[in-house]
DNA sequence: CAACGTTACGCTCTTCGTAAAGATG
DNA sequence: CATCTTTACGAAGAGCGTAACGTTG
């Protein structure tokens, strides 16, 4: 068995059963992939793919799982790779950072410039994705981190992901400031029902929390616009077509607008980071969570990372 | 980078940083040893091994972080031997189960010889071993399945061994038919004050528990014999030499002995097993666990593997 | 017949073992 | 000088690419 066979059976996996494309990924001739698919069957004693007149139709149930094994293999020996690379100093390195609108938008632009200043030789990739992406990205190691605006209860925890919870998101409620709300203080989930309203998409993190805060109080809070991300209900509110409800990060500087806390008025939500569990963690990767995230410290990661089940409450 | 080598930089490690003894646990000459490491060192760009004057003094940072990982990849690299032989069925495998004395004595007779049964072309293997060594033998892959006593709360989760909870061991002293205590239907822990106490060594949780109780009832219940396990406890009370706590498995059918529960005077410990989260679930290892410990089903135990932080307590 | 997988053949580069040399306590 | 590591050299073998063949929609 060598790491090879094992990259092969990947690249046949990844180009859709095809070997012919399968051999052009890893820079090998179509019928070498041929041969070392069958010699690891033979080695094992199991066929991997099943084979229909000459055409490969799909996976054996053993193929599957040894595939899945191959990868988890594959990406071990990839961290052997960021392992050297950590040891051999020079501050080189390279970070994937998978997230959406709102936290490449604001909350990471900070961040971002900082770990450029502290690890200038570090290679930053920031890939934004529609958040329902996000797991796979992580979970594929398309991305190192994945960073999105996650609810209080639901930890996507998994045995190869792990979530870090962030730091709570504040909110506000926008408006023009010649708006009759601008005049109040404080702000409750009532008035906003006095003039349209511009929110998310409800099926998103942030557009769900409110809705679920609307019928919490039995009032109805539908947006009139349902946006994907708060620039767009930015633009609507400096339009006066109404009051719109942001993560204040997103209005810093913006005078033509009044904002108002409304934080407390919904359910929280968290800054959270999610990173394999097998991810090597060089410096740079707990500096970068640390930026994004203040409350995880290097040592704090790592005991999130490998001891999962300390999470479990005492009582 | 090929799998060879890191078979060999683990066997270096395992034959205490010795290249000429490792390349006789790997079949392969001694010179292969050293250029293949210093072929991996040059691939990867850094020192794995320490070297001073031409000895070999000891892993770098980065060669341990290697090792580490290298241990890891092979570990997997050999399940997809095991996922094979579960792909060709023919029902053979096999199992090795690293445990203590009172589970190896009774609790796992009956499982043993009932998985002998359902499995026969299962390849048993039982290690009975000192409880403190368990942890070990499991997180190395030394054994498969780790069945030891434990205490209620604290579950030893770690990142790469999880520990399956299962039924409460019942206890039950136990004494001559004619002696005094033999009378009562039921027992208090003072009523053991009385007599001559023989228990387990107070270093090991079965132990533990007795004198837990004892100083959280605020009486002297320390054993005159301190045994290791149940057989010596039970010899000397069939001598007419004091009062015991047994687990109440290892008392059937010992008719020269009368026994009463006393499971609900004492902090209730567990069967536990513990196994590797990597570790490939074939189906007699699941049914193993099952008859050792009913309440886990294969369903159950996977989910507890893949899913640690699924014990995080919802308020 | 176009696309894909398999078989056949021959070359090359890698890997290995033996032998010898170097280094150290 | 006994033990351990490194270097040198030559042979065996694994892995690969090209080319040809087989199969199917």
């Amino acid at each position: 068995m060598t790491l090879q066979q094992l990259r092969l059976l990947r690249a046949i996996s990844r180009a859709g059963l095809n070997i012919s494309a399968a051999s052009g990924a890893l820079n090998t001739s179509q019928p070498n992939v041929s041969r070392q698919i069958k010699a690891l069957e033979a080695e094992i004693g199991i066929e991997l793919l099943m084979r229909k007149k000459n055409r490969i139709v799909g996976f054996t149930t053993g193929g599957r799982a040894v595939l899945q094994q191959a990868e988890r293999i594959l990406r071990q020996i990839e961290t052997i790779g960021d392992i050297a690379q950590d040891a051999r100093g020079g501050g080189e390195g390279r970070l994937i950072v998978a997230t959406s609108h709102l936290h490449a938008r604001y909350t990471l632009l900070d961040p971002f410039a900082r770990l450029r200043e502290k690890h200038p030789k570090v290679e930053l990739l920031l890939i934004q994705a529609d958040i329902k992406d996000l797991p796979r990205l992580v979970q594929d190691g398309e991305a190192d981190l994945g960073i999105s605006t996650g609810d209080a209860q639901a930890t996507r925890s998994s045995a190869e992901v792990a979530t870090l919870k962030g730091e709570v998101i504040k909110r506000s409620a926008i408006m023009l400031r010649q708006h009759p709300l601008a005049a109040k203080k404080s702000l409750s989930l009532a008035d906003l029902t006095h003039y349209p309203f511009i929110g998310y998409n409800p099926r998103s993190v942030g557009g769900r929390m409110i809705a679920d805060a609307a019928q919490k109080a039995g009032i109805d809070l539908r947006p009139i616009v349902q946006a994907e991300d708060s620039d767009v209900i930015r633009a609507y509110v400096e339009h006066g077509l109404g009051v719109g409800i942001v993560p204040t990060v997103c209005i810093a500087g913006k005078t033509r607008l009044h904002a108002i806390d409304a934080t407390h008025l919904f359910a929280a939500t968290t800054v959270d980071v999610s990173l394999r569990r097998d991810l090597y963690l060089r410096s740079y990767i707990t500096d970068f969570i640390q930026m994004a995230s203040p409350k995880w410290s290097a040592s704090a990661i790592k005991r999130a990372l490998t001891a999962p089940a300390a999470k479990a409450r005492k009582s």
